[in-house]
This record gives C-alpha cells, structure tokens and sequence, in this order.
DNA sequence: CGTCAATTTGACGGCTATCAAAGTACGTGG
DNA sequence: CCACGTACTTTGATAGCCGTCAAATTGACG
C-alpha cells in the first residue's frame, strides 16, 4: 500500500500501475517466463551477464557482494513482487541466491521488452528501482549508525512490513548468518542481541528460532527511531 | 566515462544521452533554472514538500538524515553533473545541503517536465538514479564490512576518480565530520586512518588538510579490495 | 600577531568481533 | 516411537577496534 501512496503524483515514468508486491503479478501478454530455483540454489553470480533481470513471485532471494578475503555484504533480500538483477552495465555486480525455495519471472533486458506493453513494465521496473534506492538509502542509516540492538529491532520492523504478516508475528526465512551479513554484524552480535531484546520483553522467540513475536512495537520503533 | 559505458546495451529508459558529470549540461530549451547556494546553506530538508529536484552544476551538495538523538548519516556527496532531491514519495526523506558554494539546475516534478524533451531528461533521470543505487550498494559494503582504514581508502580513490582530478592529488571539499559522517565513523577515526595512511606511505599530507595526494594507488585500491 | 575553528593526538572505555564450546531443533535411521 | 547425528543457534571468555572525552596543535584569517 504504502508504494501506491509513495508514487502519487509522480510523472509517468516514475509511477507504476502496480500498488504491491502482495497483489497478482501483471504477467499477461508478457514475455518474462518463469523458473523455480531450490533453497540456496545460485541464480547468477558476479561478472555473469547481465542479461536479464528478474522478479519474485515466490519465495525469497538474497543479494549479495563479496570481499577478496571472503567477507560478505547481503544488499538486500527480495520478497514476492520485487525486482532484482538489473545493471546499469553489461554484467552482474552481485550474486543472487534464493534463501528459501523461489519462483521467478525472468525478464530479458532489451528495448522491445521494456518500450512495449504500454510501458508498464518499465514504470513498474523504475518504481522498483526507485524503492530499491530507498531501502539502500535507509540501510546505509542502519549501517553507519545504529548499535546492534538498534539494527535488529529496525530490520524486525522492516520484515514485518514487508512481509505483511497480519499479526506480531513474523517467519524469518533466513538465517542468523543471514542477517548478519545484511546487518554489518556477526552471527554471535545477532545472536545476543535478539536474545536480549527477547530478555527485555520486546519480542519472543518460540523454539522454532526462525519465529519471531513482536511484543512491544512502541519500544522497537524507539529502537528504529 | 564509465557512465557511458554503463549504459552501454541497455534500452532507451536505462541509457543516458550524458556521457558524464564534467560535460556542458544541456539545459538549452529546458524549464529547470538556475539556483546558486551559498557554502553550509540549507537546499532543502526532510519533510519539505518535494516539489523540485536538482542537478549540481557547481559545487558539492551533501544529502543526509538524522536519528532522533542527532546521529547523522550522509548517504552521498553530490558533484556537478549528479541529480539528488528526486523521491518517490510527496516529501523529501532527506536534508540537502552545500558544503561549498554551489550552482543547481532546479527541475520541477511534473510528468510534461520530464516528458517533453524527447524524454532526454527522463532518461537521464533514470540513469542517474541507476548510479546513485550503484553507490548506495557499494557504500554498504563499506559501512557493513570494512575497516576504518579500508573506508578511508575507498573514500579517497573513489573521490578521486570521482572529481576526475588527473593527477594522483585531490582537494577534498568536504570537512572530516562530513567524511565521518558518510563513513559511518567518528571524527577522530578518520584523521587517525588518515594519519596512519600517511605514515604507511599511501598518501601524503599537504599543510591544507583538505588536500591529499595519493602516493600508492596499488595499496589504497588493495585495501578498497 | 592574535583569535578561532578545524584537526590531530592522547587516554581510556565499551561495543562488537573473535575464538571456543555447549545447547537445541530437526531429520534420519533403527 | 525413539536414539542419534548434524547444522544452526546460543552462550561464554577474551581481545581489539573504534568511540568517547579531553587537550594540544595546526592552519586560516583578520
């Protein structure tokens, strides 16, 4: 919902006629084609060409970059309804992985493919670059500022956002390591910090520890602030 | 030059006519007017409606947000030829401000804006908000992943190559709060990384402090990884 | 030459990383 | 249905990098 509103009153290419990821993707008539990769399963590597680009329809899909000495930065996962793997230039700037089992909608990057269907896929592909910029834009805030609890309650927030889950509680489909590469951590920091927050009675963690139940949405909004 | 090549394949909304920051703007024939800034003054400011975006033509702009306790993070410094001010949504979700004296193309938000023109504006819209996602993705690697020095380093080669100064020395325009602030760093991290660059004999030091001469571009981009 | 802001340097503490090990969930096979 | 094994997660102990607080130094400018 809130992309619908984030778009109003934007010029047409800058708009999209699509209000949400959650919503029946727009697939008629168009020549993107599916493809369902395994959990863990890579979908194109750095220095691939970047030839297509991409769209979730299912499942959840990781991005990410890689130091020489093995250190790896996570940019981004990719739920239902988000664009991923196009490049400004000829080849890929990061790895994709699928984090759980996921179905795609590949999309070659050619003119026709972009300039036709009245557009739509374009302005659905620049509105999605332009949230993908908006969430690099608040990550780098993540990531240059705030403590490790202040990053957990933050990207807890985020996920249930974006995953709508109805209620307080959310299924993470990645794990510890996960997000700790996503968060500028490591897996202990992560570890300890949901921990405490757990201790502190913002959130509970049932024994399933992919589960999450936000307890106290005032105090973890502080947290974000 | 890398930006031409950037979009080098790519369909008519991913490609730009702007081949890079340093080349005569083409504003002939536009609706965007002129605005110069005085150094440290005020463009615009989270909240405020975003009614116009711009382009620098002089000068540096540095775009940044807040947490409630005064943290801030600067997510780009902004050199003649970028556009910066462009959200998705009806406000601004950034503070923008010179750091030094600086010449802006005003833009208006409005669809025959950006329209018209053959839609050359549009597209370079949408190119320059394809680097600026590029920057965002390379800047979280360095604030999730690297060291104070590894930073120092990126920062310095990517200024570099940034401002095109030929030679290996660069006047940084921009304050050391401003480059801890951008390198989610403290003041005292930074002229510390700084130093100790210095006495490795990466860089040299000039009296001005805004001034730094890259003596080992090997090492600095080793360590950039 | 004096003033002032920016930068650097120093001492110290804290947050997070690192290294190590124990605990826990879950799938497999008996 | 339960024992077992494995991968993931948590917990513990310790170290190190960077932040914090404080003061000295430097360079710019009047």
């Amino acid at each position: 919902m809130q992309t619908a509103l984030a778009t109003a009153g934007l010029p047409p290419v800058f708009s999209t006629s699509l209000p949400g990821r959650a919503l029946p993707l727009s697939t008629e008539a168009r020549p993107g084609h599916r493809r369902t990769v395994a959990a863990e399963a890579e979908i194109f590597a750095e220095g691939d060409r970047a030839g297509s680009f991409y769209k979730v329809v299912s499942g959840v899909v990781r991005t990410y970059r890689l130091l020489a000495d093995g250190r790896r930065q996570i940019d981004a996962f990719h739920l239902p309804g988000d664009i991923f793997g196009l490049e400004a230039g000829a080849e890929h700037r990061f790895n994709a992985e699928a984090v759980t089992e996921a179905q795609l909608e590949v999309h070659r990057r050619e003119p026709r493919a972009l300039a036709g269907d009245d557009g739509a896929l374009a302005r659905e592909v620049v509105a999605s670059m332009m949230r993908g910029l908006e969430r690099a834009q608040d990550h780098m805030m993540l990531l240059g500022r705030k403590s490790a609890r202040e990053r957990i309650a933050t990207f807890l927030l985020t996920m249930a956002r974006r995953m709508a889950c109805g209620g307080t509680a959310l299924e993470l489909p990645m794990s510890r390591t996960d997000m700790a590469d996503h968060l500028g951590l490591t897996v202990e920091s992560v570890s300890r910090a949901v921990t405490q927050l757990e201790r502190d009675g913002l959130i509970a963690l049932p024994p399933n520890r992919r589960m999450v139940v936000l307890r106290d949405m005032v105090a973890l909004a502080d947290l974000s602030e």
